[in-house]
DNA sequence: CCCGGTTTTTACGCCTTCTTGACGCCCCTG
DNA sequence: CAGGGGCGTCAAGAAGGCGTAAAAACCGGG
């Protein structure tokens, strides 16, 4: 799991990042100036820092420093001024990417996947790991032992539903209105097809389910 | 259902929604401008907002204000303009999501389901515990002694009702109707039925409950 | 237009869950 | 002490949910 550590004084702006980020998977610590920026890098395990440059308190670039003094996080500056002098200064200060405003969520996403490869710390960590087979939500791969398992679309995003949400019951009306949408929210015999091929291609003995369970009259539950 | 105000000033744009939305199981409620869609979403109960910035009567922006002011309601903005402000401007004033124009209808349905799930996310909810069992509301999971035990959709139904009335005097006429439905408020027989089901896995000496109470003649009691 | 892969239907047997009935216990009341 | 109502327990039949396989429909690309 990636931690994010976003700084913001737009607080609109901040929660959207929040909830966004939150729904691709990242923990996220927000910070609305640089000093609760600084605190918080120091009492939190950040791994990337999102940093706007316009705060109220100081500088961007005095926080960059703040940041630099003592740890070597990747920090991915948001700058609202266009191809000025801001970002090659932050650079130079020690900041590690760029993003101007306004921006799409990808791109930011991209960028965060970028850094936190870059760091080469694999602590980019949006894998999903069981005994018998892994799940990595960020490049949509599933292995086992190894061994890379074909998923289609449909049935990638059933197992994505149920995955991000390890040990908690899903109901059936939850997996259908988001994977096929609210309008089939009772074809449940959908689910039966396809929670039976999840389980013949990732589970020892498909009969016998281990990690994906039915909870009969209920939904199913992901079990690590 | 999921009930969805579009907001739109091109009539064509708004029909094919409408449309295709409805195709999908939503319900819509169509708005060609701000003034509208304020009142409708007063008089409707929204789920979702999708909302065009490009309004005749009025800005996006104060549109997403006059929401805001007392709705938390999740709002999709559609922007025609490619990497403008009104993006950054919009977060801003309070939108969850946005989608550029053009767009195709899957990434529209997508955003759609993720923001409604979202929405019913809500904050995690308590664990419910006693000595001997515990219960977790949120991911509908029991567990006695470490060990999870298996609850039937009735039996759940009926143990989350008790349990989220912690000491308090739960009628058998509210339980039945609330869990079976109105017309079964007579049927005391279910509940004894249920309760002892539920004593067999739960209590340590079923015959003699401590946590789940009869009160002869009046209801049943959690106590935790 | 055909082809391969994917999704949706269809069919069927098994199993869980719900419902219902029978019975005994306890306590209160007459 | 007898009777009755409320409660708890048990068991069995009915109903519906579930798993599996395979065929049919659909869809996008060559």
């Amino acid at each position: 799991m990636t931690t994010v550590l976003i700084v913001d004084d737009e607080p609109q702006i901040l929660r959207a990042l929040q909830i966004n980020l939150h729904a691709h998977g990242y923990t996220v610590v927000p910070a609305p100036n640089g000093t609760a920026a600084l605190l918080a890098a120091q009492t939190h395990a950040i791994d990337v820092v999102v940093l706007d440059l316009g705060l109220p308190d100081m500088d961007g670039l005095e926080v960059i420093a703040g940041l630099r003094g003592w740890t070597e996080v990747p920090i991915i500056v948001l700058t609202a001024r266009h191809g000025s002098l801001d970002v090659v200064e932050a650079l130079d200060a020690g900041a590690d990417d760029y993003v101007t405003k306004p921006f799409g969520l990808d791109e930011l996403l991209a960028r965060l996947r970028a850094a936190s490869r870059r760091a080469g710390a694999q602590a980019a960590e949006p894998l999903v790991e069981t005994p018998e087979f892994t799940v990595d939500l960020a490049n949509k791969r599933v292995t086992r032992r190894g061994e890379a398992v074909r998923m289609t679309p449909t049935e990638w995003n059933v197992l994505e539903l149920l995955v991000r949400n390890p040990g908690r019951l899903v109901s059936q009306q939850q997996i259908l209105s988001e994977v096929w949408g609210p309008a089939y929210a009772k074809e449940t015999h959908y689910l039966r097809v396809y929670m039976a091929q999840l389980r013949r291609k990732l589970e020892a003995d498909p009969g016998n389910p281990v990690h994906l369970l039915t909870e009969a009259g209920m939904g199913y539950r992901f079990s690590p």
